[in-house]
DNA sequence: AATTATTTTTAGGTTTGCCTAACATTATTC
DNA sequence: GAATAATGTTAGGCAAACCTAAAAATAATT
C-alpha cells in the first residue's frame, strides 16, 4: 500500500506517541504535527478507511496491526538516514532529524536495504534510538534516567528524551554525547537538580535536563 | 526561493528539453512529465508568476536566468544522488533514475555540499552526464556518437542519449559501459548499422542503438 | 485562400490536505 | 449536579495539482 508524505508522517507521529500511554489524543497528535485539530480529525477518518487506526470519534485512537507495522518501517526509514547523516557526512546531532524527516519519504525498499547494509546494519540512531530491522524487529536498551540513577555508579550515556535542538546544544556545551560515561555524584531533593562528574569535570544538572538523560542500566 | 515538489520536476524537465532548441512546447513537456497539456498550462502559468519563464499563449517558452540557475541546482542534485547510489550502494545504471527522482527534492544546501564532499566531488553520473559544480558550473565534455565517429579510432564511452531501462539493459548485454574502450571496424550504408569491437568481440548494433552511444572526442 | 489538422488554452470539476468558526461532547470544578 | 473548561468534531472554504471537454489559435494541406 502506498502512502503519501503527509499520511507518513501522521502513522510515524501516531506510533511514536502512543509508545508512552497506549493511545493518542487529537490535540496531543496536531501539536507534535504542527497542524489544527480539525486537520487530525480529517486525516483521522482517512487512515480508518485504510484500516491503520483505531478510532471513534471522541475517544482516544492508536494503530492497528497494519498500521503499526508500516509506521515502524518509516521509522526505520529515519533512523537509518540520521545514522547516514551523522555518520557519512559528518552531521551533528542536533541537524540530522529535520533532514532526515524529508529523506524518510522516498519510497523505494532497495534503496534502504542497501543504505542499511551500506551502513553496516547499526543498531542505534544518533540520539541513542533503536533502529528497527528490515523485519521490523526492535532490538531496545535497558536504560534508567539520570533523574533516578544511583549515585556514584559510572554508566555510559545511551539516549535523550526530549531531542529538540534546545536540549542537544546544552548537552553539546557539557559534553555530553552517546557513549560518554558518567557519574552522579550529588543529587539534591530540593529542586531534584544533581551534579554530574564527566571525565574530569562536574557539573550541576537541572532535574528537567537530567530527566532526559539516559545511561546504560548495568543491571 | 522555496518550490514544490511539482515545481522543481517541471524546472527540470523544461531546463532538459530546451537544451536541445532553446525552447519547449507545451505537447512535449507534457509527454515528458506523463501530464496533461491542460496541466502544463496550468503550470506555466505559476512559474510565469514566480519570473521563472519567459511564456506567452500558444508561444514556445524558455526559463529565465533564475529559472535557469535553479534547474540547474535541481540537476545537481539528481546527478549527484544518482552517483550516490551507483557508487557507494552499487546500483546498477538503468535502476539510479527512478530513485534519484525522488532524492532530488529533499531541500538542505548543506547536504548537498557534503554528499558532494563525500563523493569526492565527481563530475560525472553514471549515465556520463555532467554534475554541475555548487556555483552552477556544468563542464561539458567532447564527444562524438557512435553514429559519426571514424573508423578503425577507438575510443572510450562517455555518455548514453537515450536513457530508459530499454537501452540501458541493451547495452548491459554487450558489455556496453561508462569508460569501456570501443572501436567502430565496419559501418553499412544500407540501414545505418555498424559493427563494434569491444575487448576480443565484435558485435553488429543498429543505427538507432549506436546514435546513442557518445564516445570521448579525442581532438 | 479555404479547409483540415494539430497544438494550446480555457472553463469547470476533482482530490488532497490544510484552515477557521461554530457546535458537540467529555472532563473538571464549585 | 450545574456551571465552566477542555477537548474534539462538523461545516464550509481555500490552494495546489491534477483532470476532461470544449473552444481558440496556429500550422499544414489541398
Ligand atoms: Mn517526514
Ligand atoms: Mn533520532
Ligand atoms: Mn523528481
Ligand atoms: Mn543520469
Amino acid at each position: 500500500m502506498k502512502f503519501s508524505i503527509s499520511e507518513e508522517n501522521y502513522l510515524k507521529q501516531i506510533y511514536l506517541l502512543q509508545q508512552d500511554t497506549g493511545t493518542v489524543s487529537t490535540n496531543n497528535l496536531a501539536k507534535e504535527l504542527q497542524a489544527k485539530p480539525a486537520s487530525v480529525t480529517d486525516m483521522l477518518k482517512k487512515l480508518r478507511e485504510k484500516k491503520m487506526v483505531h478510532y471513534e470519534p471522541y475517544k482516544a485512537f492508536n494503530l492497528t496491526e497494519k498500521g503499526n507495522r508500516t509506521a515502524v518501517h518509516i521509522v526505520r526509514r529515519h533512523r537509518l538516514w540520521e545514522f547516514f547523516l551523522s555518520e557519512k557526512l559528518g552531521f551533528e546531532w542536533e541537524q540530522v532529524h529535520d533532514i532526515a524527516e524529508e529523506l524518510e519519504h522516498v519510497s523505494s525498499d532497495t534503496l534502504i536495504t542497501r543504505l542499511d547494509d551500506f551502513l553496516g546494519n547499526p543498531r542505534f540512531d544518533p540520539h541513542g534510538d533503536p533502529i528497527p530491522d528490515s523485519s521490523g524487529k526492535i532490538y531496545r536498551q535497558r536504560q534508567v534516567s539520570l533523574s533516578t540513577l544511583a549515585l556514584n555508579s559510572p554508566q555510559s550515556v545511551s539516549g535523550v528524551g526530549d531531542q529538540s535542538t534546545a536540549i542537544l546544544e546544552l548537552l553539546n556545551h557539557y559534553g555530553i554525547a552517546i557513549g560518554v560515561k558518567v557519574e552522579v555524584t550529588r543529587r539534591f531533593d530540593f529542586d531534584g537538580s544533581l551534579e554530574l562528574q564527566i571525565g574530569k569535570k562536574r557539573h550541576l544538572l537541572s532535574h528537567a535536563v537530567a530527566k532526559n538523560i539516559f545511561v546504560q542500566y548495568a543491571q
